[in-house]
DNA sequence: TAGCTTGTATTTTTT
DNA sequence: ATACAAGCTA
């Protein structure tokens, strides 16, 4: 098994392999293999060493990160893995929780809230505070509290530490919240890193417990935790100081959400007998990308040296074009789409375009809607943020947890059960006096032990509660995707759809159809891992499966079409050839993030992410004019592109192609793809020009000729293919 | 309560 | 320009 492991690592990846015993620092760049050498390192712990594999914890920040890696263990180790642990920080910390956390006072079925729910827990404690949320603007407490929650603030220290009015009404409002939370019986996502590294601070058994249990502790992407990810990990390496942290300071992209730096700078001086090995192989890029890339590297100032050299090719030099506009931008962008794909033989999905912003794509789409370029978006709409969706979870999580009164109140009166703002009010009233739940309350209200509530009222209460016992009673013995089902039938939802007989409420209806067949995904799964028989314990699973997910984690890049995309979500692929577009003091770099040096260096990572993406094409874009919040601009060419050597880079003239149609490639949106023709219930037939989303949000843009353009949602739009 | 008007902001994103 | 939210009238 040593040899099979260790053949196909150079020597760094070998060495990093072979260092299981103590802290160890992985600074692996773009493109060298950390993937492959993480994973062959957990092979090895298991293999060579002999290490029992629930000893191990490997911990990512993404799910698809921690999916990836579980297959490519599997391979490696086979059925075993499936007593590693590999998960994302917030997944590995719900574990803990859902074992120790009565030590915090909360219960063990605690829901977590989505940033939906967190606003408007914050409007509400605005309120009881009577505080006027244009002076405290919610966005802004919200911000302030994820930022005090990383930095493991508590409401005391934040009041402690407040400079002015502002910060005290912060400490207030943080406070407030907090105890609604834990009335609630809920945690936020900063939470569960927060509370879990609380509950071991106060817990030196629990800690020492999970210490012994994961003794070889694995941080992917190192360079993007928060100071709460950071201390978890700290705390939880101390004992055995097996901790193996990996990660590239030179992506480091992630500040703005709380991650920080130092962490990874500062690797050493946590664990002074640290090894630290540096992957500086790519074996992704040529010559001349790599070169691009750590010459705009060396723009910023204290950062661990590294420099990414390869066996690749020279290369093609890059290509920098100056446009007119972003039109003619994107127009030139189309133009070489189809030289990359008839000269070069590149497929569809082999070429993406990145964006500093999401904006920018909207005149990127235009054009190629119009030149008949199959096109993906990645990133945007959320399937789990729609209303319906989550009215409809909301009565799952009050049916697991009655105690979640902010779900509780969002559902009680929708469909309409005639319990308006009065009759909440009176009930929650008497639940404060009576120190009650809120559901203990309506339970009360609807035998009619609360004064001043009008039969009518009374009688939507009795339905709504008996709605909710009746779910309750059989919760843990039907399958979740009935339960999903009967929450429809049951509260009225489907049929208040049905009644408004709107387009729109035609999608709800389907979007709530679309959470059922999740719903059977998921109870699917669960019998095949054999988690748990029917229903059993799954309604509180499957509500945390779907907490924690997020669309992005499926990227399709088997797509068949030219993807878009941010430089954000661009990290961790890549790609034959790769654009950057809006090449421009202002754009980008941003605007908001040049008066700041460690913005600007930020967003010189961000650049560095960018062309570290691409494997042998690379075009650099700027437009000489651009529209920007309805004004004309004109932006000084980026920085970033002065910053590379002069003789990497081809200015290239705009190669006008003639517009060649068909390109008869897959696409992903629900079995559609460009050129389809379709046939609408409404417009009649039409040809598919562009597709956008995946799953339940997979859009399409259809010509219907004499009608123009109109986007679709797949999933509810009444559609035919035709053949 | 729906539909309208008015105001305001407008990087990046995961869980 | 535009989108989205909050406030206001029918």
């Amino acid at each position: 098994m040593t040899g099979k492991i260790l053949s196909g690592l150079n020597e760094a990846q070998r060495e990093a392999v072979h260092t299981v015993e103590g802290p160890v620092l992985i600074l692996a760049g773009a493109g060298s293999g950390k993937t492959r050498t993480l994973t062959y390192r957990i092979a090895y712990l298991v293999y060579e060493k002999g290490i029992p594999p629930y000893h191990i914890l490997a911990i990512t920040f993404t799910n698809k990160a921690a999916v990836e890696m579980k297959e490519r263990v599997h391979r490696l180790v086979g059925g075993v893995a499936n007593q590693i642990w590999i998960h994302t920080f917030h997944a590995v910390c719900v574990r803990i929780l859902r074992r120790e956390i009565p030590h915090l006072g909360y219960r063990r079925d605690f829901v977590i809230y989505d940033t939906v729910d967190q606003s408007s827990l914050v409007k509400d404690c605005l309120k009881e505070l009577n505080l006027d949320p244009q002076r405290y603007a919610p966005k802004g407490i919200l911000a302030a509290i994820s930022r005090a929650k990383n930095e493991l603030m508590t409401p005391r220290m934040v009041a402690k530490r407040a400079e002015d009015l502002y910060d005290e009404i912060l400490a207030r409002v943080y406070q407030v919240y907090q105890r609604r939370l834990l009335e609630n019986n809920a945690l936020d996502f900063d939470d569960l890193i927060m509370q879990t590294v609380l509950l071991f601070r106060k817990n030196p058994e629990i800690l020492d417990y999970y210490q012994d249990r994961f003794r070889y502790l694995h941080i992917d992407e190192y360079q993007d935790t928060n100071h709460a990810q950071y201390v978890f990990a700290r705390l939880l390496a101390a004992k055995h100081r097996n901790i193996c942290a990996v990660g590239d300071d030179f992506q480091s992209i992630y500040g703005f959400r709380g991650a920080d730096l130092r962490n990874i700078l500062d690797f050493e001086k946590d664990y002074p007998e640290a090894r630290v090995i540096k992957l500086e192989q790519n074996y992704r890029s040529t010559k001349t990308i790599l070169t691009a890339a750590n010459e705009i590297m060396k723009h910023n100032q204290g950062q661990k040296f590294k420099e990414l050299w390869t066996e690749n090719e020279e290369g093609p030099p890059i290509s920098y074009y100056e446009a007119e506009d972003e039109v003619e931008e994107a127009e030139f962008v189309a133009a070489e789409v189809r030289r990359l794909k008839r000269e070069e033989k590149l497929a569809l999905s082999e070429i993406a375009v990145f964006y500093r912003t999401h904006a920018q794509s909207r005149v990127l789409e235009e054009v190629l809607l119009r030149e008949r370029i199959p096109y993906h978006i990645v990133g945007g709409l959320k399937f789990y943020e729609r209303k319906e969706v989550k009215d409809i979870l909301a009565y799952l999580r009050v049916v697991h947890n009655p105690a979640d009164t902010l779900s509780l109140e969002r559902i009680i009166n929708t469909p309409r059960r005639g319990i308006g703002i009065r009759t909440l009010t009176r009930v929650k009233e008497y639940a404060r006096r009576q120190a009650l739940d809120l559901y203990d309350a309506l339970k009360l209200a609807a035998a009619g032990q609360i004064g001043q509530i009008k039969e009518k009222s009374r009688q939507g209460v009795r339905s709504f509660v008996t709605l909710i016992e009746q779910l309750r009673e059989i919760k843990d013995a039907c399958p979740v995707d009935d339960l999903v089902r009967m929450v429809n039938e049951k509260s009225g939802y489907l049929a208040m759809l049905r009644k408004e007989n709107t387009y729109e409420a035609l999608s709800r209806m389907e979007n709530i159809q679309e959470l059922v067949s999740v719903a059977k995904d998921f109870e699917e799964r669960q019998q095949v891992t054999g988690a748990a028989g029917p229903g059993e314990g799954g309604l509180e699973a499957f509500l945390e499966s779907v907490a924690l997910v997020s669309e992005a984690d499926n990227v399709d890049t088997g797509a068949g079409a030219v993807l878009l995309m941010t430089l954000h979500s661009a990290k961790g692929l890549e790609f034959p050839a790769v654009f950057i577009v809006g090449l421009e003091e202002g754009v980008f770099p941003h605007r908001e993030a040049v008066f700041e040096a460690s913005e600007l260096e930020e967003e010189r990572r961000l650049c560095y992410v960018g062309i570290t993406r691409a494997k042998r094409h690379l075009y650099l874009v700027r437009a000489f004019q651009r529209t920007l919040y309805g004004n004309t601009v004109y932006n000084g060419i980026s920085r970033f592109i002065e910053e590379i050597p002069r003789e990497l880079l081809r200015e290239v003239e705009r190669g006008d192609e003639a517009a060649v149609s068909g390109f008869q490639t897959p696409a992903p949106a629900g079995g559609f793809k460009a050129g389809d023709r379709v046939s609408h219930k409404v417009w009649g037939v039409g040809t598919v020009v562009g597709t956008r989303g995946i799953g339940p949000e997979a859009e399409i843009t259809v010509a219907f000729p004499g009608v123009g353009l109109k986007r679709l949602l797949v999933s509810i739009a009444p559609l035919e293919k035709l053949q």
